[in-house]
DNA sequence: CGACAAACTTACTGCTGGTAAGTTGGCGAC
DNA sequence: GTCGCCAACTTACCAGCAGTAAGTTTGTCG
């Protein structure tokens, strides 16, 4: 005989056993995965947290994620994913040929307003450090991808084209830096709004890249 | 009877048992670690793969660091505290009236030069987000060490006197944020020399922190 | 209605972080 | 010298968690 789910006049939640299709639970797990690793940090969590507030049994994670790991860097993969998109569709907003200080502005803007829509996103993306047993190639890829998308963006704007490769990536990083570390200050610093923040990162770097640009 | 330490003739290594003073023993043990965190990963590496390494078992690590997150801790306090070292030789052999720029551009080649000489220290330190769990106040107390050096180094400049604090705080996280992305940047680009990442940082910033100045 | 596959579980293993209870040996007092 | 004491160190263990092998249930298609 079976567990008998709701054997008992509906004992609320944990009754009926729901299946579901494969990429519908992937989802789930992800989601709920997300907010775990967040609250309780990535080594503190267990798998079993994780499938018993799914609802569902280790194993299956297993067989979706393969291991610990590989379920924070679908974590990390679908966080990011979701910051590129919000990224892009501000630069989207100002069109490609604003002067480049409104595009660049609203790229980080953009950013600094995904942390706050998606707190939980950022923790995990801070502890992206954990899991990186010497440079996994999975993480240092998603890297790149977020810089080059940047570069892509600068590399458009005409004012930029003399520009060397070398410098102008490295001027990424700066900012890439910058908006992280100064997104994990605005933690301890409530007061500081996204656009506070938006301010202080632009004024700061902006002065160096206009710089780059010929005569404006 | 004991183990009987070399009892063929010298077989090499493992040989005679030392016992050591626990200060002497506590700084090797340390300086194993940092190696093999930063070799391994910190989640890669076992307790007793570090105690082997030292000649050592176990229980005498967890007697002098607790457990192993208290060992990376203490890796860490290491190497941030001796990279704040190197950073205030910098600044001192500048002496403290040069020019906001010099001085700046000294705090900012010492951080890079650190990285060059001390390559797992920073490995090291890129691995902090693997030991907070939720915001370790030990480590969130290092990091505000950190900045507070650099926002006191720029307080003493008369120039920025007038600057709201505040602002100042942002802008220093700005720096520390690109310096360590650029760091890990060059990781990738080993044909990016410590003179060019400094060129790199400071004057994609140094723009924005000369608009504080008054009148230069 | 039967059978097949996808969704899911039970019941384990081995490794590793952590600990309790000893053992060894250097060193100062006499 | 030798005795005793404490710091340095070890052996031998436990608990908990990542990961797995081998089933069992249930929707669905012929």
């Amino acid at each position: 005989m079976p567990k008998s789910p709701a054997t008992l006049a509906s004992t609320a939640a944990p009754a009926t056993r729901v299946r579901m299709p494969r990429a519908q639970r992937e989802e789930q797990i992800l989601r709920i995965a997300e907010e775990v690793f967040a609250e309780r940090g990535f080594q503190a969590t267990t798998m079993e947290d994780i499938a018993e507030r799914v609802g569902v049994t280790k194993p299956l994670i297993y067989e979706y994620f393969g291991s610990k790991e590989g379920l924070l860097s679908a974590c990390i993969t679908s966080a990011r994913s979701q910051l590129r998109v919000a990224t892009e569709a501000a630069w989207q907003e100002v069109g490609a040929d604003a002067p480049l200080e409104v595009i660049f502005r609203a790229g980080v803007g953009a950013f600094f307003t995904f942390i706050d829509e998606h707190a939980t996103a950022f923790v995990l993306i801070q502890q992206e450090g954990a899991v990186a047993s010497q440079a996994s190639p999975l993480i240092e890829s998603i890297r790149e991808q977020q810089s080059s998308a940047t570069m892509a963006t600068f590399r458009k704007a005409p004012a930029l084209a003399a520009v060397p490769d070398q410098l102008l990536e490295g001027y990424v990083e700066v900012i890439i830096g910058a908006c992280e570390r100064v997104a994990v200050w605005r933690t301890r610093r409530p007061d500081v709004t996204a656009e506070d923040a938006t301010e202080i990162v632009v004024s700061s770097v902006w002065g160096g890249l206009s710089a780059l640009v010929p005569q404006t």
